[in-house]
Parts: C-alpha cells; sequence; structure tokens
RNA sequence: GCGGAAAUAGCUCAGUUGGUAGAGCACGACCUUGCCAAGGUCGGGGUCGCGGGUUCGAGUCCCGUUUUCCGCUCCA
C-alpha cells in the first residue's frame, strides 16, 4: 500500500474510534485546529506522562513547572520573536513563488560580496606574493564602486528593517532590479508582513489594554522563573525545569493533519549548566532522548539525527531527532544548546541579574542551556502511525490492530461476558469494579466475541478477558492477548499482577 | 497565500438528459449465539458543506464561499 494511502487511513481510522476530530466540525472547522477525543485524550495523556515521570522521577536535579500562557509582550522581544516572527514576505507574480523580501536583499548583497570577492582574487594572482588586499580593496576603482554600492544598499536596508518600512524593503528589491530566481522576472507584489505570533489584549477596557501574545514556544515561561525555581527548590547547577504546555503559531500554511497545528503542546525540558560543558551536556541529552524514544519499541531504524547546518540565532549546536512518518522523515523533538541566550537576554532586557553563584567555581555566571523540545501532537501522530498494522490473519481475514506500547494504550483492558445473559455480564462488572482503580476497563457484551475483540484491536486494548460459564465454578477467565491474539486460562485474582506488569509505565522506563 | 481536485447518513459510496434522497457497513431494541468481524426481526438517523442564481422544479446546471486533499510556498 502506497504511503499516502496508509496515511490517510490513520487520519480516518483517528476520527472513526474517537482519537482526533477536526476542530468546530459542525461549523465545517477550523483550519488546522484538532479536537482530541475520548481515545485520543487518553493516549496523549499517557505520552505526557511518559515524559514527564522519565524527566521529573527519574532526574533528582530536573523539577516541573507550569507557567502561564500569557506573559509580559517584552519577553518577546527578549526571546527575539517579535523580530524573527515577523517575517516580510514577497511574491513574484509570474512563479507564484513566495519569498522573504529580507532573504532576497540579503542574497543580492552576497552577490555582490562574490563579485568584489572575483575581482580581489584575480588580482591576487596577477600580482603574486607581493599582493595586498587591504590596498587593493580601498584603491580599485571597480571593487570601490561595487563596495559603495553595496553599503548604500545596506545601509537602506538595514533602516528599512530596523523601522518595519515594507514598502522601502519593495522599493529596495525593484532599484537593485532583483529578479526572481525562477521566473527571472520583477514583477513583484507588495511585500507583506506574516506576525506568527497570536495577539489579543489585556484588559477589559479599550484605552487601558496592552497587547499581549498567546505564547509561541513554553520555554520562555522557564528562561523568567529560572531565578524563582534555583532559589525555592535550592537547585544546583547542572538542574532542570521541565514543562508540558500548549503554544501557539500563526503559521501561514498549516497542514498535515496534526503534524503542525496553530495550536499545539510542547513538553520541553531546558538543562542549565557550566559555560564551557554545555557541547558535552548536548551529546549526553541527544543520547537520553534517543533512547525515551526507542524504549516505545518501534524499531530503531525509524528514527534519526538530522544536525542543523544553519543553527538558530541563539544555538551553538542544535539537532532533531525524526521519526519515519507515512510522509517521510519528520521532525518530533529538538535538541538545542541555546547558550547563555535567553538568560542573557532576559538579564538585559527585565534589568534583573540572572546569574547562578557556582560555590565550587567560587563565582557568578550566566548559566548555559541544552533545550529538550518535543511536540506532543507530534509525538503523538508518530505513535499512531507506527501503531497502526492491517495484519493478513489465517483463512483470509485481516484485522486493524493499533500495536501500541501497553503503558499508552487508552483502555488497558476489556471485559466480555460471552453471553450476555446467566450471571455472566454480572460477573464481568464484578471483575471491573475490582480492577477499574487500576486500569481504564472498558465493558462489552454487544455483537460476537470476534467482532468485540476486533473493536478492541482498534483502539490499541492490550488484554481482553471472557467470561464463561465455568467461570463462575472456578473463578478462571480466558485473558486474550492483543498483538498475538492467543489466550490462556488465570484466576481473576492474578488479573491484577499479569496486566499491570505490561502496562505499567514503569516497563517502559526501567532501561532508562 | 497561489494552482488543481473533492464535499450526499457515523463510515465507504451510488444517485441516469434536472422530476418527492438510496445501499452496505456502523448505531439502538428484542431474539439467536460457547472464543477471533458478516444470523433474524424491528427501528433511529441526511434541509445532499454553506449562500446566491437559472428553472414550474436543483443533490444534479452557473457564480460565490468554507473546509479537506495534492502540488508549490513557508517553517526556530
Amino acid at each position: 500500500m502506497a504511503q499516502e494511502d496508509v496515511f490517510k487511513k490513520l487520519v480516518s481510522h483517528c476520527k472513526e474510534y474517537g482519537f482526533v476530530f477536526p476542530s468546530s466540525e459542525i461549523y465545517d472547522g477550523l483550519g488546522a485546529v484538532y479536537d482530541y477525543g475520548q481515545m485520543g485524550v487518553e493516549l496523549k495523556n499517557n505520552i505526557k506522562k511518559y515524559w514527564w515521570d522519565s524527566m521529573v522521577l527519574l532526574h533528582e536535579n530536573v523539577v516541573g513547572i507550569d507557567s502561564a500562557i500569557f506573559m509580559h509582550p517584552t519577553i518577546w522581544k527578549a526571546s527575539g520573536h517579535v523580530d524573527a516572527f515577523n517575517d516580510p514576505l514577497i511574491d513574484n507574480k509570474d512563479s507564484k513563488k513566495r519569498y522573504r523580501a529580507d532573504v532576497l536583499i540579503e542574497d543580492h548583497l552576497a552577490k555582490i560580496d562574490e563579485k568584489i570577492d572575483k575581482e580581489v582574487e584575480k588580482a591576487r594572482k596577477r600580482f603574486g606574493d607581493s599582493f595586498d588586499e587591504a590596498q587593493f580593496r580601498s584603491t580599485n576603482a571597480r571593487v570601490m564602486e561595487y563596495q559603495a554600492n553595496r553599503n548604500a544598499i545596506h545601509e537602506r536596508f538595514a533602516k528599512a528593517l530596523n523601522d518595519s518600512n515594507l514598502e522601502e524593503l519593495r522599493n529596495i528589491i525593484v532599484d537593485c532590479e532583483i529578479v526572481c530566481p525562477i521566473s527571472g522576472t520583477r514583477n513583484w507584489t507588495e511585500v507583506r508582513q506574516f506576525n506568527l505570533m497570536f495577539a489579543t489584549e489585556m484588559g477589559s477596557t479599550a484605552d487601558g489594554a496592552m497587547k499581549v501574545y498567546l505564547r509561541p514556544e513554553t520555554a520562555q515561561g522557564i528562561f523568567v522563573n529560572f531565578l524563582n525555581v534555583q532559589k525555592t527548590g535550592r537547585m544546583k547547577i547542572p538542574f532542570g525545569i521541565a514543562q508540558i504546555g500548549k503554544a501557539f503559531r500563526n503559521e501561514i500554511v498549516a497542514r498535515q493533519f496534526i503534524f503542525r497545528m496553530r495550536e499545539f503542546e510542547q513538553m520541553e525540558m531546558q538543562f542549565f549548566v557550566r559555560p564551557g560543558e554545555e557541547l558535552e551536556w548536548f551529546d549526553k541529552w541527544k543520547q537520553t532522548r534517543i533512547k525515551w524514544h526507542k524504549a516505545l519499541g518501534f524499531g530503531d531504524h525509524k528514527y534519526r539525527f538530522h544536525d542543523h547546518d544553519k543553527l538558530a540565532h541563539y544555538a551553538n549546536a542544535a539537532t532533531d531527532i525524526e521519526f519515519e512518518m507515512p510522509f517521510g522523515f519528520k521532525e518530533v523533538e529538538g535538541i538545542h544548546s541555546r547558550t547563555d541566550f535567553d538568560l542573557g537576554s532576559h538579564e538585559q532586557h527585565s534589568g534583573k541579574k540572572i546569574q547562578y553563584f557556582d560555590p565550587e567555581l567560587n563565582k557568578s555566571y550566566t548559566p548555559y542551556v541544552i533545550e529538550t523540545s518535543i511536540g506532543v501532537d507530534r509525538m503523538f501522530l508518530s505513535v499512531m502511525a507506527a501503531s497502526y498494522h492491517e495484519e493478513a490473519l489465517e483463512g483470509g481475514d485481516t484485522r486493524v490492530v493499533l500495536n501500541l506500547p501497553p503503558a499508552l494504550a487508552p483502555v488497558k483492558l476489556a471485559v466480555l461476558p460471552l453471553l450476555k445473559k446467566d450471571g455472566l455480564p454480572e460477573k464481568a462488572r464484578e471483575i471491573i469494579d475490582e480492577l477499574k482503580f487500576e486500569f481504564k476497563c472498558q465493558y462489552d457484551e454487544k455483537d460476537s466475541i470476534g467482532k468485540r475483540y476486533r473493536r478492541q484491536d482498534a483502539i490499541g486494548t492490550p488484554f481482553c478477558v471472557t467470561i464463561d460459564h465455568q467461570t463462575l465454578e472456578d473463578g478462571q477467565v480466558t485473558i486474550r492477548h492483543r498483538d498475538t491474539m492467543q489466550q490462556e486460562r488465570v484466576a481473576i485474582s492474578s488479573l491484577k499482577e499479569i496486566i499491570s506488569a505490561k502496562v505499567s509505565l514503569k516497563e517502559l522506563m526501567k532501561g532508562l
């Protein structure tokens, strides 16, 4: 089956069995927003718990917080989002391609630099060892003309960016005769600003209102609480702060189901270390995180690292953990060495000293940060994609089964009376009443037993037990395993132990 | 945001040159049923994505719009 078909089926399956619904569906939906259904929320909560416990339970130097979605607007200035998330975009009307206006101009400047370098190289060959590059650059007529031109453009460009003057950006593109690399024409639209942050107003009266943003990432909530947590928790470097929460980005194009949504959830852990030790910790967390993914048992070949060549403004090392989705390897988690950019920038913008006194070194410094940041929704999608199977059975039948890691399965146990009479339903209820404090259980008496098994397979329930007449006599039930479809006869009194052993998070985490 | 395609019951779809909206599965009730999806009977459910227009009459033709999919574009 083609990969796209698998993806389509997965999306249908998510809707049909109550994992993910399009938002506001009865009003025709809302673009790139989705709701999690009765099964989806359980799976998602289990994923979050797996992450949270691996961070906060397994590491005594990692603690959690839950910061507000609204934050002081200056935070986004300090983080660089106000600048970086406001891309000026321009379209070429002939090729229908869209470009970042500032990137077009930067490329043009780079081309001028290349021309100058060429002239310099030519001269270097001509003059040999006696060549004085600095002198050549300041005297050669052609080079000087290029350089003057470049400086003029650069000055206009810097000013236009600083003033957010979109018209001037377009003028520069026109004046420099920049052409579209595809169509080769200069038929440009206006430059338009796309703000990727959602804004709203805080304060109920219009004139007293302050413009605030819905956070585009959860990380800043950790940075601005660095001192609070470090001091009240008496944390010693190295230590980490973990957080799970919603973030919002006004994506220009949001597609591919829950892979790229406008409202999404992140699980982030910022780990604070001594300057100079960050790359060591970066490697350590890379290994820790990939292990966490691989522990799910979907197969190691489905994961790979993708190191960034081009680093963001705050990073000195960055890698993605990519997962093989039905539409190719895609980023699920990012691990970044963010240096002291964030804490330093907040110190600067807030005017508060944000440093750590290291008793061993007997000095203060701004800690460096290693960030691990994972998209809950992407993780959810990867788990669904890896678990979804259409299995051919003996006899020509097929079954759709979600081979979810038992610890993540929304429902752990289905209790099924073989017949809905003779006291079998009552016995089933009795078992559920006993076990419902331990696991999410489901009762089903409708349709044939085979059909009920398939329904549980479709939502990934690892265990089904059936109650028959003999159960009433000997206190034993048939337990059926999802993956192998094998059945065995066990005592009701042993169910709790058998199932716990497989569905507890400890099973997943003990190798971490 | 651009180009192309699609939208009919919870799901998959049919619906003829325009003439009162259908099937299978699913769902509910009752019966039947001793372990891997298909038994019987009865029943509930759709103003055909939405808004206009043409027409005596529109699921069907035309225009607009929304959403989804595919490609482009963008992406910390």
